[in-house]
DNA sequence: ATAATTTGTGTAAACGCTTACACACAATGT
DNA sequence: ACATTGTGTGTAAGCGTTTACACAAATTAT
């Protein structure tokens, strides 16, 4: 079934068809109605390829990320699917891992599907080593490339991200000002959002010029037991600490577990704050005190600054949102 | 940059650089040669839509899941799209909400996009009114169509699903071994897995002959306060229970927090049982007891079959994987 | 009444690929 | 020696659209 199928049973030529299909206004009411009424009966639906060949793009963006599975991610899936679609985009979706080559691959993949642009969803890809972003900026020569929640330079690289740093300066500072000066911070990889919290937690340190124990300064693995454990190791070394500042939501929820196993009193003895107030701040017990990054919104102006580039307008390329403290029951300002 | 450009660099016609590419073995070593060194030095990547045209296939087999942001549905999607990605396929995504309108639209738009094949995860997709599923028995007559936790009849529907019945009356079954008769169920909508699982719950109530309060079937929204609302309402009214059978996860997290508030120890007043075995069990404090029905299998058969039909080989319909129960806090067998 | 414009439709080229068929040449069999 | 087979490559048609251009018919301006 196609468009010569269609002319044949409306009786008009295959331009006329086509023109009907794209909405073109010099077409009669009655010819429409002809043309419709076959594409009606017989289900038509247009080839994709062979429009795509002649226009060179599907309306379709590519979304890169490393797993669905992290709920922060999910998030940010969603909410970027949810925009594209508003705006007429469709998704094609890859989930790359963490791993420089796969991630490679996955843009490869992404690149030869002729999508009109790229979306990037998680600071992992910015890869601490400058050399290993070049895949990146290479496909930034021929579509235009969003990152959402992470900052790097391109010229048709548009960015947006939380200020993690000021954020973790932020919440260190409370607790300071709560009178927590035995803060650990745990946190789970070397990416560049990890990096900003870390700087912005030292920088309290600093801006109060109270010595910092370097030793409260926690890398776990990402699940709940290692950082459970490393916390466990961190007392029995007798090193000691009334507040918490995590990476991840799912630390503070291992700060939790902690705790209770060591019969340590959250809040009163112990202050724990999140990071991305996620679903599983309010589902753990007690419920924790987080900081929400506004992924949703994240996404959202990422789309925004892409459809905007695609339409042709000028688009902000360094979009910094700031999120919010939501305070709950592991802290006590 | 296209197929012409490349046969001009390596001095042969576009049928040599075509079967190069295509790997095509009647090709000598030198010409290969010739042609990838041009390929390699233009970053060429063949027209997807020009490709797609001629052979009718883009090896893209389309998702759709009501939302990425539900636990669940992330697992679903990305054992999915990771069992694809390792036949060969690329995967477009929809997510469609929970609407039948939107549905058909999410459907509609997956179909425009020549996919060869569709994949829908949830039961949400199997509609209790037979006739409003008909959108996709019409879709499954262009493309097989495979469905992730859930069954319903088709030519070309191919379908994997947990034994969401025997489950629930299995577990049914042990907490009434365990003396626990008086046991709430609480769940979150009539899907088809929902129905299952409520008729498991009933039918061990009929097997043992024990009479089953209507009020403890208990439906409440998807979110954690209206459980524990409709919970602690159920209590206030002086019906008892000393059990809680949850359709997911979530339900078992606001059986933990009614049960807290109301200081009720658990599990030794009341046992609580989770679905899905999701993070959440495991972050929850106390841990959740929970069935696990394995998505990560039900994703990588539902793919199986995909792909044994597209390559023209026989695939069966219908495949139950059975679940399994994960003990934890919760409960006390 | 005629010229100019507008409206609606058709023809045909182009998009970039795959592949059937043709064909030249080399290797092998008689 | 010639016929047969195999190997490597090229030519050209076809996939299903969009759209520039052409043009007839209808409308409006003079």
């Amino acid at each position: 079934m196609n468009i010569y199928d269609i002319s044949k049973m409306a009786g008009v030529s295959i331009a006329t068809v086509s023109r009907v299909l794209n909405g073109s206004d010099r077409v009669s009411e009655k010819t429409r109605k002809k043309v419709l009424d076959a594409v009606e009966e017989t289900n038509y639906i247009p080839n994709v390829f062979a429009r795509g060949l002649t226009l060179d793009s599907m309306r379709t963006v590519g979304i890169m990320v490393a797993e669905t599975t992290d709920r922060y991610f999910a998030k940010g899936v969603y909410y970027t699917e949810e925009a594209l679609k508003r705006h007429g985009y469709d998704t094609i979706l890859n989930c790359s891992g963490y791993e420089l080559e796969d991630k490679q691959k996955a843009l490869e993949i992404l690149m030869s599907k002729r999508i009109d642009a790229a979306i990037l969803i998680g600071s992992n890809y910015i890869e601490p080593i400058e050399s290993d972003r070049s895949y990146i900026l290479d496909a930034s020569e021929r579509i235009p490339i969003a990152i959402v929640n992470g900052f790097m330079e391109g010229d048709n690289i548009y960015c947006t991200f939380c200020n993690d740093f000021q954020a973790t300066f932020d919440v260190t500072n409370r607790l300071m000002d709560a009178g927590r000066e035995k803060i650990v911070f745990l946190y789970q990889a070397h990416t560049y959002s990890c990096k900003q919290k870390m700087a912005g937690f030292r920088a309290a340190y600093q801006a109060r010029a109270v010595e910092l124990d370097e030793e409260r300064i926690v890398l776990a693995k990402n699940d709940l037991f290692d950082a459970r454990e490393k916390l466990a190791d961190l007392r029995a070394r007798g090193i000691e600490f009334d507040a918490i500042v995590t990476a991840g939501d799912n630390f503070a929820v291992a700060a939790n577990k902690f705790a209770k196993e060591h019969g340590i009193k959250v809040p009163d003895d112990l202050f724990i704050v999140g990071y991305d107030n996620s679903e599983l701040a309010v589902t753990a017990e007690p419920e924790i005190t987080s900081f929400d990054s506004k992924i949703e919104v994240l996404s959202a102006k990422a789309v925004d600054s892409l459809v905007k580039v695609l339409d042709g307008r000028e688009a902000s390329k360094k979009i910094c949102v700031s999120g919010e403290l939501i305070q709950r029951e592991t802290t006590n300002f």
